[in-house]
This record gives C-alpha cells, structure tokens and sequence, in this order.
DNA sequence: GCCACTAGTGTCAGGAATGATACCATGCCG
DNA sequence: CGGCATGGTATCATTCCTGACACTAGTGGC
C-alpha cells in the first residue's frame, strides 16, 4: 500500500533520500516511530491513545508496513484479553537523528506551518 | 494540493514531526530540495534534465507548493526564452540538516531498501 | 512562413491512499 | 448468560495524488 519503491538506487545522486522518505513517509508512520523513541514499547490500544485521529485500520496498515520494511517489531502475547507490543528493531533505531531532525526543525520553525488549511 | 496541514500543533507532542515532513513530503519534493542543495540554483529545465521520470506538470506543482511554503523562491526573468531560476530561502536553507540526514541514512541503510515492488 | 526553444498550463483519467463502519474471537467478571 | 476488553479484519466509498498528453506565448533563426 506503500509508494511505489525505489529498487536500483541509481537514478539520481538523491535518490537515497527520496527512498528513505518512502519508508516512514506514510501518513502516521513518522508519528509512530517518535513514539516509540518516546517510549520504547507500545501496545496497539497505547498507540491509539497517543494518536485519537487515526482509524485502527490505518494504524493496523501503518504499524504492518513498518513490521515488513523491519523497521518495528511486532510481539503477539498468547494472552486473553490479547497483547501485542511494538518495539524498534536495531534498524529502526538507527533512524532516532532523522527522527531528532524533523523534530527539531518542527519545533524550531513551527511558526512556518502557520496559517494553512484546517487539519488535526 | 498537498495533505492536509496541521494548523494547530497540539493534536501529539510528535506533532511537529508530522507538519514538518507534510512540508516535503511530496513525492518529489525532496529531491528538488537536495538539487538544490548540491547545486545553489537551478532553472526548470535543469530540473527536468535531472529527474527525467518526474513529468513537467508534477515538476510545476511540487516547485510551486514548495515555494508557497516558503522554502523555496522563484525569480522570473523577462527574457526570450524564459529563463526561471529557483533558490532555496533562508527558511529552506534550514531544512539542510534535515535532508543531510535523511541523504546520510538512505547512503547507509540502502540495502534495507532493496527487494521490493519495481519503482525508479 | 515555419520551426524551435523555454517554462509552463489545462484537461482528463486511473489508481493509490485514506476513512467510516461493522464485524470477529476469546476468556473473565458478575 | 450478557457484557466488556483487546487487537484486530472485511468491505465499501471517497478523496487525493499522480501521470499522459496536448496546448500556449514570444522571439530568433533559416
């Protein structure tokens, strides 16, 4: 359900960036890694708390496309009622500085996003 | 044309990360901006010659969606033929260490990125 | 006159991305 | 037994994104 993807990574000196971008360029996919480097590991209802304005199916749809790009991993809890936990795999830690610098300008340039359509 | 802005940055404390990457996460806008970086100031024409895959109109949108936010300008020179340059703004010249970032995972974790559905 | 060049614009269409809603299994609690 | 909780699926509809293609203006060159 993702963009399609970049496979010969030779198209342009920048293609790179342009294929990091389709990796967490989802519609919530940057909102779910913050979280996890906010918290470490999260449960599916923990995430639909922190994000209201998500439908369970995007969520679902999101966290499975992070899962298959291993990016997260997904632990299932043979429990009932059931449990299941998301955590970063090594891979996904290492995107913590591109996560850090979206943040970062986020919250020093916010004023810029100012003024646009309505959103969340 | 692009998705829906964040108006009020409040719905998450990630919020940020989100409104930022609407801000680039065009399908192409991030490689106009890494052009941008490498080479200072490009004309149309030389962004065509360096994303050939990327069609004219998509071309416009994406350079006139990035210059309504600011990051980019635009200078029209009132010559025959035209003659357009684009530069990076002050503002999008804060966007370096974020696509530096994004360039920097994308060189390293490339192979992550291997194995999928055909693209570019 | 005819063609080429640059930097676009207009229109149309197809497909992908997203959302709303309803539904499911299981086991505990009362 | 009925209801609740969790972590999902299934289906459908819609909206948005993207691409293909054709077309334009003004001038220079042949």
């Amino acid at each position: 359900m993702p963009r399609i993807r970049h496979t010969t990574l030779t198209c342009s000196p920048g293609c790179t960036v342009e294929a990091t971008l389709e990796l967490f360029g989802g519609k919530w996919k940057a909102l779910i890694l913050y979280h996890l480097f906010e918290d470490g590991v999260l449960r599916f209802g923990e995430f639909r708390r922190r994000m209201p304005n998500v439908t369970q199916r995007m969520l679902t749809n999101q966290l499975r496309e992070l899962e298959a790009d291993g990016l997260i991993s997904r632990t299932v809890f043979p429990e009932v009622p059931p449990r299941v936990e998301y955590e970063l795999t090594d891979l996904g830690k290492t995107l913590k500085p591109v996560i850090q610098a979206l943040k970062k300008w986020g919250d020093r340039y916010a004023h810029a996003l100012q003024g646009r359509e309505t959103g969340t």
